[in-house]
DNA sequence: CTGAAAGCGCTTACAG
DNA sequence: CTGAAAGCGCTTACAG
């Protein structure tokens, strides 16, 4: 392996110098530079990054972690999370720096936030963390510089990105609305995750405006999956013929209650208006196409490596993104 | 930061001991190991890697190089990549190496070969690589140990994971032919991609073996793009009005040639069977859902990383997995 | 079972 | 503009 000192010993200079030639620092002579240079690609010296994460104590690191897959059960998201890394991707390396991209599946025998000193990263990006885990908690209560998506969370050296879900699933249910729609049931999340709250909060003021009953009995719990949203829609049909819409907080369950009320013999968007959230590409796909929330992933993602980008280099203070979606409207509604 | 040399200090003991406690080397006494894990728990020791894998000279890290990622127009086929990456990660930690995921839009400013050196990184699983690119011909000329997943590459320490394309194809064209179709059409990707031209070799195949000629006229490219294979089978639907079949060499092609088939006023299969290889997640989810060739992305990913790994630990020589699919059968056909 | 010492390949005050 | 030297936090022959 070919080494700065190689190179010193090949050029007749220091170490020292032949260091501050390589990385182009300005307080070495032209001509000594150029020598460097040369002689490092003759010698084909490839520099040791390692080393010199060690010795600068430096580090352009940021991880990426992306835990929830296993929540997806037909892989229909999965341009969701995939989308989000490359805009972080996209961002992270236009100003140097490196992302490093842990797909957390099942528990981890370290911490994350040991996890992350013992490798030196600089600050990461959280996507599709549970907020009660145990992991996450001890990170956000540290310095430890992060930027969440779809969480708000607060404290030193922490940012988020976040989508307006209120607004946009009030839209979403004013919409079909519009169309004449009274008996608008939802397919909800996880109780306890955050955008499920805001997404039911959304459905439930849309109703309200428009002087519509809310009825609890109409919002059901999807958990995020295809296979449960197509069972509980069923259910749901069978129990409730009233029903005239159905209001889903992703699209992934939006397919599933799709499979439901055709097997219902019902007609869409006649009988039935279907709207869902997200935007996943299979939802253009669908017939009818899904009438949904377009999330701008990429966006998304490139604004948390813009913001986490400012926290380390102190340009800006920790604060909050709302990034806007699209509203896309189909014959579905 | 804690280091070892703190935690030697605080036990009344040398550094080397430390380490080799830490590391739970077999000669040390077992008082020695018990105090030091003790006292490291004690200070909050995190180990650092970066010092390790300088001092070490070893490496557990495996590279996932992800290129043509610009391909997918519609983000249809995102599930692909992901899916193969989720089954390198899976495999990769668990045989505690680590997975790096290097995401490649863009033309690179370092050569594959010096970026892996640079980081001391111990192989690489390489997806999507163009076949022509200098920069993977470098890599494959050198002895780094590679596995790469759907092209054929031979040499020290590499290794590949395929798919019998031919085979499939032909079964498919097969599967038409059998409905009785016999004018039957294909929308093939780049013509330079390996798994184009055995893809092509699998239809020809089933047109002779049925003695149906073969019309080099009905064979368009679709560069494994959604909307130039929209367009491409418009025309071709209007040029050659026998066409009762397409075969198409990726499901979202298949998708942009349901859109053009649907538009052009013919009924899916009576007028025409629609067949796509791959196995997209968006597949299911159109009207019909497509016939298809379903390949099984998670395990050409484990087997990656497990071929990877058997070549590092000289378990096993270079050599080729052959994964196998599963023929989807809907009423596209 | 234990420790002193060299070394991994860089960077960076410091002094000139 | 340049160089000698210390140091980053580990590992590992080697000698006992």
């Amino acid at each position: 392996m070919v080494t700065i000192k190689d190179i010193a010993k090949a050029c007749g200079i220091s170490v020292t110098q032949t260091s501050r030639a390589l990385n182009n620092y300005d307080d070495v002579s032209k001509s000594t530079k150029e020598k460097v240079h040369k002689v490092a690609k003759e010698l084909g010296y490839v520099k040791n990054i390692t080393a010199q994460r060690l010795a600068s104590k430096s580090s352009n690191q940021l991880a990426i972690i992306t835990q929830g897959l296993e929540d997806d059960d037909n892989q229909v998201g999965t341009s969701v999370v995939f989308n989000t890394i490359k805009g972080i991707n996209k961002f992270a390396l236009s100003v140097n720096y490196e992302p490093i991209i842990y797909l957390v599946e099942s528990k981890m025998d370290t911490s994350f936030y040991d996890f992350f000193r013992q490798r030196n990263i600089a600050g990461a990006i959280l996507q599709g963390v549970k907020y009660d885990d145990e992991n996450f908690q001890q990170l956000i209560k540290s310095d430890f510089p992060c930027v969440a998506i779809d969480v708000n969370i607060e404290g030193k050296n922490k940012g988020c990105v976040v989508i307006n879900n209120c607004y946009y699933s009030m839209i979403a249910v004013e919409k079909i609305i519009e169309k004449g729609k009274k008996n608008i049931a939802m397919i909800s999340g996880h109780k306890h995750a955050m955008v499920t709250i805001e997404r039911k909060i959304g459905y439930q003021t849309a109703l309200e405006k428009n002087s519509l009953k809310f009825k609890e009995e109409l919002v059901v719990d999807g958990e995020f999956s295809y296979d449960i949203a197509y069972k509980k829609t069923k259910k749901l049909l069978e129990d409730y013929s009233e029903i005239d819409g159905i209001f889903c907080a992703s699209d992934t369950m939006a397919l599933g209650a799709l499979k439901a009320i055709q097997e219902s013999n019902k007609s869409i968007p006649k009988d039935i208006s279907l709207f869902g959230f997200d935007g996943i590409s299979t939802s253009r796909f669908t017939n009818p196409p899904l009438s949904t929330i377009q999330q701008n992933y990429i966006k998304k993602g490139e604004e948390a490596a813009r913001l986490l980008y400012e926290i380390l280099t102190k340009k800006s203070k920790e604060r909050t993104i709302v990034v806007p979606c699209d509203v896309i409207l189909t014959n579905s509604i």
